[in-house]
DNA sequence: GTCCCTTTGTGAACCGATGCACAAAGTGAG
DNA sequence: CTCACTTTGTGCATCGGTTCACAAAGGGAC
């Protein structure tokens, strides 16, 4: 039983690899862009801002694509990480909720790039269903579950109001959707085998006030061991 | 030597533990509100959507706040919280680019809501400059450095194009800035000490993507062992 | 063909993070 | 005061991920 070539790519590649992924496939557009044919995992590497046995053991996961004493070929390792990720297939999305942030979504440009489609605008306000965006007529939510069987739509992005993503989530997944970003800045029950990933602004800018008050600290010297425990900050 | 106490706080907060403290915080500030006075790790946990175990050795990371066979003190952990992750100040923020997402992200409330204020905005296009957003004056990118410096800017949030991110983030970093958050699609290089947290949308969806190319995969049977390997794909 | 040079692919050591499971600490009833 | 009960804080085993470092593989010169 010969299982050596396809052992790596059996079961799973690791959830680390996998968010690297789409870093390395955009270096890799960049270089074909600019004519290169072939890279070293150190120049890759370098382009995707990782260390170059990381790179390395990342590819060994999808296979064996490199060539020893020459590197990667440019295009043929486009072509296989983007089948790994599913980018071969053309992905209908649909966003919920067109405020501020929906709409800054649905016009941007880097969405489609790369085999994601915005499929269809949902909103509740009836002062912004009807609006035409970014080529797109946006739709009530009470059509929620017919437009996304109608349109395909198996990822969807939530961008409307904390306090509604709870119910819009369960609505969506009730049809079947088992892929949600969400920007609302809830954590979101969900059952088994639905995919939620979160992008959320406000624990990203904590995370750096955090670094950012540990390097002025720092620099005045820290503080001093004394007032570290001000003894009963009574509240 | 009695070090007992102060041994856990002493010496760096584990990234991922820095990572779930606003999510922690936010649980908190919800009970605080429907007037809970104390939470155990339990409550809290499902509330932050972690498991208990891994919540209390977060929480011993910053101290020992918790009172046994009781739980925490929902004001006291807040606060505590808070001032560990730099809350307790205020923090000047400068969003450089102010097209569609930038626009969205001055108008975005949730962002003044702790401790974090926009204090400037900043574009190249002479059409935006000038413009009324959030209260805000739209200020021309030549006054980057001057504007940064007079405000205090201390958190930059970069939401230009790809193209000009990287020299936007020089410019910053040049007048002082060692903590940025990169919307644009591209690796920034930046020297030492200097924080980047990045937010990509496209990243996010094709993690998505793949995971959900894998279900899909799944219910039709996997693709059959022989078609995996399609012998020589060529390009 | 042989030899030298480059670069991959991976075994193995290491490191940080997770989660179990329990002793220690505290509360409250009687 | 004692006892039963609750819940924290943490030692420890485990796991996933990172990095080093090198043998194996391939290319090209001659
Ligand atoms: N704007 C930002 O920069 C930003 C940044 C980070 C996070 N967020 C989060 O993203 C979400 C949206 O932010 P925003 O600034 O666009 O808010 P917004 O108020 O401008 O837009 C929310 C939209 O959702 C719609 N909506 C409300 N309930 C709905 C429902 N049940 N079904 C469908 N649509 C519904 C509203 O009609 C509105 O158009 C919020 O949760 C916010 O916290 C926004
Ligand atoms: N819109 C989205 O939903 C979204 C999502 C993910 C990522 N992004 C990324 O965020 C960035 C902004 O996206 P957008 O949709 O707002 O683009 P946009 O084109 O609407 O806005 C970009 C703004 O940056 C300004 N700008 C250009 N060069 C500048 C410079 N050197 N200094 C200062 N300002 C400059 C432009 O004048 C424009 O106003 C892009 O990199 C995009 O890839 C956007």
């Amino acid at each position: 039983m010969i299982r050596r070539l396809s052992q790596a790519r059996e079961r799973g590649i690791p959830e680390a690899t996998v968010a690297r992924l789409p870093l390395y496939l955009r270096a890799l557009n960049g270089m074909a862009e600019r004519g290169l044919a072939t890279v070293s995992s150190e120049d890759l590497a370098v382009a995707a801002g990782v260390n170059s046995a990381k790179l390395r053991k990342d590819l060994s996961h999808l296979g064996s694509y490199g060539t020893r004493g020459v590197g990667y070929d440019v295009e043929y390792l486009v072509y296989q990480i983007s089948r790994e990720l599913g980018l071969t297939q053309d992905w209908a999305v649909a966003i919920v909720g067109v405020g501020n942030l929906g709409r800054a979504l649905a016009n941007y440009g880097g969405f489609v790039s790369r085999g994601f489609r915005v499929a269809a605008l949902l909103d509740a306000d009836p002062e912004v269903v009807g609006d035409h965006i970014a080529g797109l007529n946006v739709e009530h939510i009470d059509e929620l579950e017919a437009v996304i069987r109608r349109r395909g739509v198996s990822i969807v992005v939530l961008a409307t109001p904390a306090a509604a993503a709870q119910q819009v989530a369960e609505r969506v997944i009730a049809v079947g959707v088992t892929s949600i970003l969400n920007f609302a800045p809830v954590v979101l029950a969900v059952p088994e085998g639905v995919d939620i990933r979160k992008v959320d602004l406000s624990i990203e800018l904590q995370i750096l006030a955090f670094h950012e008050q540990r390097k002025t600290d720092r620099m005045t010297g820290g503080p001093a061991m004394a007032e570290e425990w001000p003894e009963a900050v009574d509240l």
